[in-house]
DNA sequence: CTTTATTTAATACATTTGTATCATAAACAA
DNA sequence: TTGTTTATGATACAAATGTATTAAATAAAG
């Protein structure tokens, strides 16, 4: 009956537009008109997708928490502890154009989130799910009795790697981040 | 010949009632008439010490820095290189309400200087200083070869739990904070 | 071809926003 | 008092913004 277009499909190049965007414009100027331009189409035909701004953010900001999730879910495990969570904390760092744009605007979300109680359900979610990451990872690395101190203490260090290298790009470049973070892990794997 | 006012002060005065919005409201609500509100004066009174929303914006972030220099000079240091770390570094942790109110300020602040060169001159100003405060608290507590390294692992760490206790205060509380930090200190102090 | 459901897009509208204008008030100097 | 400078605040205005309305176009089914 209806016009040839995939739903799902078109809801997410929308939201690709809407992460372009605030990458390039910040979150203040992502505007309804400014995303329906970027996504090629117009206001009237953008809200067929998405009834408000807010579920488009939304939608959004799943669709980080979605890539991030196939990503780590494509990994080939179960090498040594340490590579692996390696492997694992990558897909949340910064290294990258793909995954910097993610993180550049998961971030962007994240500080309107603070004043946004729809948008900090779904930061909560991430947040959740990175904390029991790191949980796990400190879990195999080391026999620690203070795992609580641990987690919070390399998941602390990820995500400040993450904003510092967001921020000062020419200072912390992908291959010093990467180094700093695995030589922690190496020092945990030690015994603290 | 005027009236009788202290221009500076009231300048201070409108910038905190600035902060104040910022943290109820999110920055994107930080509007003139918001503040205005919250400094308890018109618009048009408080154009007289800001002639832009920008110059406001920049005088609020070069006040959180003002803040910060002057508690860290008034601290009473030169005690136990440890200590004394944990002293500096903990002005710009969010442990009680006047620091969390500043450090939540700062961080809506820098997200938003991310898409706005004017803001992201002071924020990187503020990045200077802290990076250059880590790289001496870790040369006085190692000898390590690689203080860059070392540096950047402590920076992201404070940062990393300045975020996470702002977003998430109810998991990672200021004892916590303090406790992971401290005992980050004490395993570089025995050189890594 | 006709019908029907979906997609597209132009236009409108009420609010909000930053900034500008202008008149008034207040305090000190002459 | 008179004059001058600063402070105050009401009002105005153009631009931007989220959302609503409405009509037209499209593709498949009858």
């Amino acid at each position: 009956m209806p016009k040839i277009v995939n739903h799902e499909e078109r809801k997410r190049k929308v939201a690709e537009a809407c992460w372009r965007v605030i990458q390039k414009k910040g979150i203040e100027q992502a505007t309804v008109r400014e995303i329906a331009k970027e996504a090629k189409m117009s206001v009237g035909s953008m809200r067929h997708y998405f009834s408000s701004q807010k579920d488009l953010f939304i939608f959004s900001m799943q669709l980080v928490m979605d890539h991030v999730h196939e990503r780590i879910k494509k990994l080939p495990l179960s090498g040594p502890p340490i590579k692996d969570a390696m492997q694992v904390l990558s897909q949340v760092l910064p290294i990258d154009a793909e995954r910097r744009l993610e993180m550049e605007v998961w971030f962007l979300f994240t500080s309107k989130a603070l004043n946004d109680p729809d948008l900090k359900k779904k930061s909560d979610e991430m947040d959740d799910e990175l904390y029991q990451a790191c949980r796990l990872i400190i879990e195999h690395l080391t026999v620690a009795a203070d795992w609580k101190q641990e987690t919070e203490r390399l998941y602390a260090l990820v995500d400040g790697l993450a904003v510092h290298a967001i921020m000062r790009p020419g200072r912390l470049h992908p291959d010093l981040l990467l180094s700093v973070l695995e030589n922690h892990l190496k020092v945990i794997g030690q015994n603290v």
